[in-house]
RNA sequence: GCCCGGAUGGCGGAAUGGUAUACGCAUUCGACUUAAAAUCGAAUUUCCGAAAGGGAGUGUGGGUUCGAGUCCCACUCCGGGCACCA
């Protein structure tokens, strides 16, 4: 049933017809159907107090898109859309007002939820999720639960940013400038401990799998570079102090081994006490202390000028036996390799500078090109020695002499680059062939590495080995407002009685920490135990030492444990009768907010299963999700996160694919009227609201679609978006009266012309193909060119009106809904098949041929299809326009594209 | 430094190797109106020309081709991402 208004009222048409879909569950996709499934995925958004962002609706309008027209094609459609809400600002607000998070989140929540239906998206509401709901955490702790069992997570000592004066953790986006962010306080890096997830177990998998994957190239690359893979070798380099045994060095270069003048390892190296000489300490000391204070970032920011400290001690050269001094530097990192590298600074950027600065021996081991050479090279002086007699030459000379004129002249350009490496223009760090190598000298770089690595791993000094730039994960955060860790902490005899009740659900090896000389076991709790819900708390400040404001929670916190159910009592409370009854402590620990989103897109299948966490019939139905859409700062961190968990679901046997999301789009950003990014201090943030009031969603999503690729960074423009209505205001003023009734050139008696009906079908083609490919400006062109023909037309048919309308109905359902059902059409247009196009309309008989003369426009005729080259030159021939450049002039050569062009070569 | 994008009218942008600038915005003129808005019609890459017409033209320079915005090579500028990864 259509509104009353007369004219195009959307603000009565909108809410009007979104009560209609909700009233008729529009949009419910069901598990159990005969039809084919399309399952379209948003990335879910983080309810923040600030609401929805422009940015937002154009994600997801392109989804919505899609959705209402597969629907329309046949298929089950999936939409669903759900809340990401653990998270930061919700606790900083909490600490602020002392109001619990999760009143202040389901208030973001019912705002987002409010400015989502009124953009009219055909979202199932009745899947929407919550990642804070314990409903739904319960399953992010059971996944978890699945991890710490097949000892894919520890725990362990990891630094994290320290604010003393508030007695906080704090994470980097609250560290600015290395002052906290509020307050302006001194940090520094402390370690705490931590739950890490072993990532790096998946790096193989995580990387070979992206080839099964429908995504942008750019995000696989960065997932690639990501994951780091190099292949190298490890070599154990015998220390001049024996009792000190031996330091183990990755490199991916073992071809240079002769060239190693020094090592280099990290400052946290386990290995620097020791090593370091009594005359040496005090200048460690400082050192490390120094470089302690730094993060990775300001490691990396001062890399113009390279710092470390000797360590009094050497080391002895596995190939050669050189004694070689040992160094500390932190730009040598921990967490990759193996904290030390052999320095070859012949061949390597940083060993290379830091060897000028600390005035280190440099020796050259692979040979360059001589072009190579030349290049580098041509600003030195060099003696020659021809027939005896000594020149003096340039190197440019003695190169372009070598390469020429004289191959015996070869020699000496490599012995001069051999003693004068460093005064050369760069450092050569390519492949070439080996040389003051020993018995790899001559070998190319390729076959020298295979070389020495097997001689080494004969020796059992060395080994090849694969390595990657992932590390793990650092799972938690010392943090209220997140999923709590189904863990208790209890001592090692408990433990072991747990094992022989539980053995089956524990980790193949235990996991521990240690803390004042007592060792504690992490026992998890059964999977029937859960959700383990968030107690209330008097305080979300921090509890002051480090750990979250669950440690100020005594009663919750230190507990009567029950290892075989997971039941607890406070253990301030007698001890339960019974044997399974132990003493432990909660883990303090939560997870971040990654946790909820690894999974979202599987519960979806089954948000209501209290079972598990989707039946395997709806994980069956459904799988993976036929399209994700989302924003490309999600490249890496999310989408692998996500990857790996459903890797390891998939190896649980519970998901009945390897990936998650077959196929990714990234929508482009939409900066603000000025060119520049949205934002708050900026001024130039449009909210969706003021849109919707001042010309309705329709316009807007319209808008947001025809602005340009949905891939690009696109700039927002207000008197654009005009345009766009009044391509709406058109489409409702050719078929709707002033009186609101139907306008009567719309007429049943009324036969489209040829053209019309040509273009209408046309359409049909074009926007089906354009939404499956997600072409959405240019679509949206073609209606306009559609709705431009039928207004220029005097009387159209209904039938052609409705088709029009159907077309419309993805991008602007609303309008299309309400011209639908004026013009009597019968039930909801969403529930109409999508148009078919005959074929046989889109027949042509006529067709404009363009002439050209020497691929030049010069004159064009409309030919019949099918015309034949001979008909074709002697029309061009005859043509006015196409004479005055044949003139004179001998045909050498004429192309003829049969319905496009014709040229007419002349000379 | 490395990796990835991009560069087309006044603006957003469109163009399976085949008429460059579709569609929209803006601007100008005209119609309607007492007037304005809305709407409708026309014009709008640039240079020469009254016009007809012609020349140039997709960041720059080269190349392939009958024909290049599109393919190849070199470069400039802009944007994004990553960054001491041995």
């Amino acid at each position: 049933m259509a509104t009353s208004c007369t004219d195009y009222n959307f603000l009565q048409i909108e809410p009007h017809w979104q009560n209609f879909w909700e009233q008729n569950g529009a949009f419910r996709a069901e598990n159990i159907s005969s039809k084919p499934k399309f399952y379209v995925l948003d990335m879910f958004p983080y309810p923040s107090g600030a609401g929805l962002h422009i940015g937002h609706p154009e994600g997801y309008t392109a989804t919505d898109i899609l959705a209402r027209y597969k629907r329309a094609k046949g298929f089950n459609v999936l939409h669903p859309i759900g809340w990401d809400a653990f998270g930061l600002p919700a606790e900083q607000h909490a600490v602020k007002t002392g109001t619990h998070p999760a009143s202040n989140t389901q208030n973001n929540i019912v705002n987002f939820k409010r400015q989502i239906k009124a953009l009219g998206f055909s979202y199932d509401w009745d899947r929407e999720i919550d990642t804070t709901d314990p409903k739904y955490f319960r399953w992010t702790q059971w996944i978890f639960l699945q991890l710490f069992q097949r000892g894919l997570a520890y725990v362990d000592e990891r630094p994290v940013w320290w604010c003393p004066e508030l007695r906080t953790v704090l994470a980097n986006e609250e560290v600015v400038d290395g002052k906290s962010e509020v307050g302006s306080f001194p940090v520094e890096r402390k370690n705490l401990r931590q739950w890490v997830l072993r990532i790096t177990a998946y790096a193989e998998r995580l990387l070979a799998d992206l080839k099964d994957v429908d995504w942008p190239d750019s995000t696989k690359r960065m997932q690639e570079a990501w994951i780091g893979r190099s292949e190298g070798a490890e070599i154990l380099f015998d220390l001049e102090n024996k009792a000190l045994g031996q330091l183990k060095i990755f490199t991916t270069r073992p071809d240079t081994l002769f060239g190693c003048t020094y090592m280099v390892i990290a400052p946290e190296h386990s290995l620097v006490e020791a090593l370091t000489t009594v005359d040496n300490k005090a200048a460690v000391d400082a050192y490390r202390k120094k470089s302690a204070g730094k993060s990775d970032l300001e490691r990396t920011d001062l890399a113009k000028d390279k710092s470390g400290v000797f360590s009094g001690a050497y080391a002895i050269n596995p190939v050669n036996g050189h004694r070689v001094p040992i160094w500390i530097a932190d730009y040598v990192l921990m967490g990759y390799g193996t904290g030390a590298i052999m320095a070859v600074p012949a061949h390597d950027d940083r060993d290379f500078e830091f060897a000028l600065q600390f005035r280190l021996p440099i020796q050259a081991v692979v040979k360059p090109s001589l072009e190579w050479l030349g290049k580098n090279g041509a600003h030195l002086e060099v003696e020659v020695k021809i027939d005896g007699k000594s020149h003096t030459w340039t190197y440019a000379e003695l190169i372009e002499a070598a390469s020429t004129r004289d191959k015996t002249l070869e020699p000496r350009a490599y012995e001069v680059f051999s003693q004068r490496v460093s005064e050369f223009k760069s450092v050569f760090t390519d492949l070439g062939a080996a040389m003051n190598s020993g018995a790899l000298d001559g070998l190319p770089t390729l076959e020298a590495k295979g070389r020495i690595t097997e001689s080494l791993e004969k020796r059992g000094v060395g080994k090849k080995t694969i390595n990657y730039k992932l590390r793990d994960w650092l799972f938690s955060r010392q943090r209220y407002w997140g999923e709590p860790f189904p863990i208790v902490w209890v001592s090692e005899a408990d433990y072991a009685k747990a094992k022989t009740i539980r053995g089956a659900t524990l980790p193949p090896q235990a996991v521990t920490f240690k803390e004042s000389g007592v060792t504690h076991y992490a026992l998890p709790l059964p999977a029937t135990a859960l959700p383990l819900a968030l107690p209330d708390v008097q305080s979300y400040l921090p509890s002051g030492t480090g750990e979250s404001p669950l440690a100020n929670e005594t009663a919750w916190l230190e507990i009567w444990c029950n290892v075989e159910t997971g039941a607890a009592v406070s253990a301030s409370s007698p001890r339960p009768a019974g044997d399974a009854w132990v003493r432990g402590r909660r883990e303090t620990n939560t997870m971040p907010q990654w946790a909820g989103s690894c999974w979202y897109y599987l519960r979806f299948l089954d948000p209501k299963n209290a079972d598990a966490f989707a039946s395997p019939e709806a994980l069956k139905y459904w799988g993976a999700p036929d399209l994700y859409v989302g924003g490309a700062e999600h490249a890496v961190l999310h989408l692998l996160y996500a990857r790996f968990w459903h890797k390891v679901l998939f190896d649980l046997g519970v998901v009945p694919q390897a990936e998650p999301f077959t196929k990714l789009f990234h929508q482009g950003i939409i900066l603000g009227e000025d060119g520049e990014k949205m934002s708050k201090s900026r001024g130039n943030v449009v909210s969706p609201d003021t849109i919707i009031q001042s010309h309705g969603t329709d316009t807007l999503r319209l808008y947001l679609m025809f602005l340009g690729p949905l891939e690009a960074m696109k700039p927002w423009s207000m008197q654009q978006i005009e345009g766009m209505h009044r391509f709406l205001q058109k489409v409702w003023r050719e078929l709707i009266a002033a009186d609101g009734s139907v306008n009567p050139k719309v007429s049943a008696t009324a036969a489209d012309s040829a053209e019309l009906t040509k273009l209408l079908h046309e359409t049909i083609k074009k926007v089906g193909e354009k939404i499956e490919t997600l072409q959405f400006n240019t679509a949206i062109s073609d209606l306009m060119v559609l709705a431009n023909a039928v207004q220029k037309s005097p009387t159209v048919n209904p039938a052609t009106a409705l088709t029009l309308l159907q077309l419309l109905a993805p991008f602007a359902p609303h309008i299309a809904e309400e011209l639908w059902a004026r013009l009597g059409a019968t039930g909801s247009i969403m529930a109409a098949p999508w148009p078919a196009y005959d074929a046989a309309k889109l027949v042509i008989t006529e067709v404009k041929l363009v002439f050209q003369v020497n691929g030049k426009h010069r004159g064009d005729q409309v030919v019949p299809v099918g015309l034949n080259e001979e008909a074709a030159l002697q029309l061009a021939r005859e043509n006015p326009k196409v004479v005055p450049h044949l003139e004179g002039k001998t045909i050498k050569r004429v192309i003829y594209v049969p319905g496009r062009i014709l040229n007419i070569v002349v000379a």
